[in-house]
DNA sequence: TTACTATACTTGTTTAAACAAGTCAACCAG
DNA sequence: CTGGTTGACTTGTTTAAACAAGTATAGTAA
């Protein structure tokens, strides 16, 4: 694959569409409010096929950056925010997120040790009775200001080897990196809990008694369920965004 | 489009095998944590294109009921959730989520009132100031008990004929059914924030003194903003759901 | 046994073509 | 002027075909 005059064969062509556009529109240069170029227009400039554009496109109305309209066409409808915290449907370690939005991160961890799931255990995390399972709490510290708790637990059949010591690192750089464990998927539930003792005593709540919890169930690509973590979130860095489209077909069939 | 013997022609196909598939992992006929048919298999059984099927899987993927990786097969992650007030990535009016989870519920409009944007109603709802607006608080009960506190602004230019009783019944309904206004997209973005004097006035607080804020911005068919709605949710009745994907992309280009 | 290779699968990406369906403006008949 | 039709656009859905790339297994050569 060579470059010619800045015409390349990406991997993924629509991904390298995508990104053009969302370039554009965050630019500036498609008028907000207003149609983007038509999908044969667009197919003209980047010389593919209809179905490239449209999946470049899509991706980009699930990202609420434009919406289309059957007859009409696809309109600008962006606007700015603020990076958040949290940004719906896309999985990242908290360094990951700490780096994109800049902030100064530590991590801690609190306790460690193996442990096997029980029935309450189970009932929450998702792990069969008698799996055998690595505990986990680390603190997060913002800023030097201790906002984040988290309880993990992970499958210790996929990380047999893993320590207090890597743990206090990226767990996330070890699992990718070291094991080349793939994660693929991250199921989700948010919501909104009264602070434990445990809260109080670690984290800097100030006036607030309530956190925001992360549930978060991560599989490995083999379908294989291997990480339950709930992270519980001061209220003043919790942000989480979600771009929603009204389905047609929810009432079909 | 005539039936024949149970094949028939849907508007949108791969909308029935994704429905067909759906059913087939909720009642168990796919094992879990097993990989379901190939794509192949399934363009046999549907008699349709190698794209309707990858379509239809794609819509499953998203909902975190199953997880594909290229070279080995569609991997079925499905785990049975209780119906949560909101799922990701739909737009539902409070009507609709009550009706779905078969909670009773009832809504009573607090205030009413046109109302101009000035520069800090512009900063949060991200209509333009002067535009002329209606200010509407509403409560909602669930079971009886006010749970969720409601501020909306909605651009009159829109619905000129609202009216307080009109509010009293479901604006949706409304909107969508009287006016023919059809919704697309919805940003959201959810945080938790300290309960404020009005908070305690209208709502059965106990003794929380947070709520989970759904602030939603919401676009017509020709990509105009006309409804901003700041929902405060009770703790105890928040629940939001969440399916991600890791991109491999993301790095890319 | 061990390590490599061929091969027969799987999903991922791109192209091309056709038709359906919604939108809008220009046109025409009344 | 009014109302309906036509036609030229737009996006939405489906099909067919080809190749790329990842996975697992069976067979082969060392």
């Amino acid at each position: 694959m060579f470059e010619q005059g800045g015409v390349f064969t990406p991997r993924q062509k629509f991904a390298h569409i995508y990104s053009v556009l969302k370039k554009r529109i965050e630019s500036g240069e498609y008028p907000v409010g207003q149609l983007l170029p038509s999908e044969n227009t667009l197919i003209v400039e980047f010389s593919c096929s209809r179905n490239t554009v449209r999946r470049a496109i899509s991706e980009l109305v699930r990202e609420g950056y434009v919406q289309t309209r059957q007859g009409w066409g696809v309109c600008n409808i962006f606007q700015p925010i603020e990076p958040s915290s949290y940004t719906m449907g896309v999985i990242e370690s908290f360094r990951e997120t700490s780096n994109r939005t800049g902030q100064k991160t530590a991590t801690r961890v609190v306790r460690f040790e193996p442990c096997i799931a029980d029935r309450k255990i189970s009932v929450q995390t998702g792990f069969a009775v008698g799996t055998e399972l690595f505990y986990l709490q680390r603190i997060h510290d913002v800023n030097g200001i201790p906002l984040i708790f988290n309880h993990s637990y992970l499958l210790k059949e996929c990380m047999p080897q893993l320590t207090r010591k890597i743990a206090e690192g990226s767990l996330y750089e070890y699992l990718e990196g070291t094991l080349h464990m793939t994660i693929i998927t991250s199921k989700r539930t948010i919501t909104v809990e009264m602070a434990t003792q445990l809260d109080f005593e670690w984290l800097e709540m100030g006036s607030y008694n309530c956190l925001a919890v992360v549930s978060n169930q991560v599989y490995n690509s083999d379908g294989v369920l291997f990480e339950y973590t709930q992270s519980r979130h001061h209220p003043q860095i919790f942000r989480f965004q979600d771009n929603a489209i009204r389905r047609s077909h929810n009432t079909k069939e």
